[in-house]
DNA sequence: GTTTTTGAAGAAATCGGTTTCAAAATGGGG
DNA sequence: CCCCATTTTGAAACCGATTTCTTCAAAAAC
């Protein structure tokens, strides 16, 4: 009769294993890292008593004898948009695949908090943060958070989605070039000839690159800017998406489509529309940005550009690891967008005004 | 002229603040931590010369030596639904409010993946480990799971979102016959007594409780159950909120109000309304549970149940927090849901059928 | 058959903290 | 001013792995 199972307080190490199985410490290690010769026979008993007991060595005290703690930080501006939940989780999964585990924060977009959190990400010892969204993108405080991150470059490699100049970090960056090509492209196939852009903030980074390539286009195109159509001042919320919305249709500028600065802001664009008595797509298209779920909820579903978050994700972990192993990888990796066509967007309407 | 600031490769520790301050590491590490008594003038001395480097004691080694790790693990389903991003966010709000950082991974419904993911949890040595959704909340498989958080807590404290019977797992609960009561009372006060179920499975504890609920309402308040109002037997998802509505009218049941089980499948839900040429809520009244941001996207907004998702984070991180200090605390605590009243719901219709 | 090379495995140092233990310093009371 | 109780403090052990350094044995070379 077995003597009954009872919990041991005492979690089990390697010198429990190396005891039954005869052997030193050193060659238990040997056995779990897997990169030195065991003799055979040798290793297969201890590997049978790891099986045996389930045992999984202490990270920590892996992480501190190696300075590795096969962890990787990752900032993110806040989850609950589905842009960042979305690549959050390809994030996780890519990290999960390499071996390594995810030790994430929301930054809620506050800078102090972000330099808070990225010193408990320093203290906890990740081998590399990754920053997605919040200040990074910020071009009023650019110069000011590219000093910030060479600070923390000194200790921990940082990688960045967007471009930072000024600092040695690596970056993956949507193009966001062609990311308006996509849209305008789309749009002047269907005839479309006053598109307006509305929400997003021209302090961001990617809005900013996106409002200049607006413009370049049209001019391309021979048409010219109304800046009526341009109401690139407020934030990337629904509220803010209605609200522009409705300023611009109540004052009477009635574009032929819209372009907005992501799903989220889509949604009030098209309530807005829709309150305003126009159909989407017979009297105005919608077209948006991100491809997420969002997409799918509001009616009609969403023209968007889609950024394959799970190839963005993979890129931003490879570059980590790359990073951390001391592998030579490009300074600025590129993440290509692809259009989605759905039901919001569709051929201009027959012209009646100017 | 001072000597040019170099990256010095090798990470600053306790003992060259030991050194600087003329003291011994201990003192530093009595400084560091507090709890012992230091002469107040080398206190100060020792606390300036951290505070000069900005030295932060490498978390490892501190896990390491008094085995608590100040990490706890959390799981959710997926962070890419909202409802689990709130509570997400609220969680690591609430850790981080409380000293402790959240390793989180993304348990993407599979039961295989969750033991691999709690593996990884106990290696990395959190000091706890939150459950948020996935397997706990499925009956079919509720025992054989049991059995195995029982075996998890023989190392690390689990607390779970939801009941679980037959282990010693401290729970957080929402309060599922409420969130009915609450609905079901709104939904009679308007004059409803027509009212759909639609979305959710019948192996998922809450969904169960919640039907449960609506069954022992209704005859109260001696209204028969017609099956036809019933359909509970898809999933979660927009799309299956489409298609069970959708089901249902063309069908040629006509509810006056709908039940959604969450914020997601009720954007199906109503668009299936909306496309039958139904009016929200003159025709047909749509209220959810969640409230999330997606009541505010979906047109009209939607009457929905919120679970304050601070006070839910909050409740877990500190049941955690109290059950790492071996501090007493109920086991079972609950979340109580509060109606936000929307667009989406107004008085029944005047009755024209049956 | 002896010497050299290579491979396997243990002892011990190390990573960077915390904590126990014992010694030293301080302080209060007689 | 001395003695005993109480703080303070430093030395050393420890947490649980990895890794270097040795030693020893076996295989290869001569």
């Amino acid at each position: 009769m077995n003597a009954p199972r009872v919990n041991e307080s005492k979690a089990i190490t390697i010198y429990d294993i190396a005891k039954e199985a005869g052997v030193s410490p050193s060659t238990v290690s040997r056995v779990l890292t897997n990169n030195a010769n065991v003799r055979p026979e040798k290793k297969e008993r201890v590997q049978m008593i790891i099986d045996k007991y389930n045992f999984k060595p202490n990270a920590l005290a892996r992480g501190l004898a190696d300075t590795k703690s096969k962890v990787i930080g990752l900032l993110v501006a806040d989850v609950r948009n589905p842009y960042y939940a979305a690549l959050y989780v390809a994030c996780e999964t890519a990290a999960r695949e390499a071996g390594y585990s995810l030790l994430s924060s929301n930054s809620l977009s506050e800078m102090e908090e972000e330099e808070l959190l990225i010193g408990k990400l320093q203290e906890q010892k990740v081998d590399a943060i990754i920053q997605a969204g919040g200040s990074v993108d910020d071009l009023s405080t650019n110069l000011e958070y590219s000093e910030f991150i060479n600070q923390i470059m000194a200790t921990t490699p940082v990688i960045v989605t967007g471009k930072l100049d000024g600092t040695q970090c690596h970056m993956v960056q949507i193009d966001h070039m062609q990311v308006m090509d996509l849209l305008m492209n789309h749009l002047l196939e269907l005839n479309h000839r006053r598109i307006a852009l509305v929400g997003g903030a021209m302090h961001v980074s990617s809005t900013f690159m996106k409002v200049q390539r607006y413009k370049q286009i049209l001019q391309k195109n021979m048409i010219k800017l109304d800046p009526e159509l341009l109401m690139v001042e407020g934030g990337y919320s629904t509220e803010t998406g209605y609200e522009l919305m409705n300023e611009m249709l109540d004052r009477g500028t009635r574009p032929s489509a819209v372009i907005a600065i992501n799903d989220y802001s889509a949604a009030g664009i098209v309530r807005s529309i829709v309150e305003h008595g126009y159909r989407i797509p017979q009297d105005i298209s919608v077209v948006s940005q991100d491809n997420t779920f969002l997409t799918q909820i509001v009616a009609p579903n969403l023209t968007s550009v889609d950024y394959d978050y799970d190839a963005y994700g993979k890129k931003l972990i490879e570059t980590a690891i790359a990073v951390i192993e001391g592998k030579k990888v490009g300074m600025l990796r590129t993440v290509t967008p692809k259009l989605v066509i759905r039901d919001s967007s569709g051929p201009a309407p027959e012209q009646k005004d100017i």
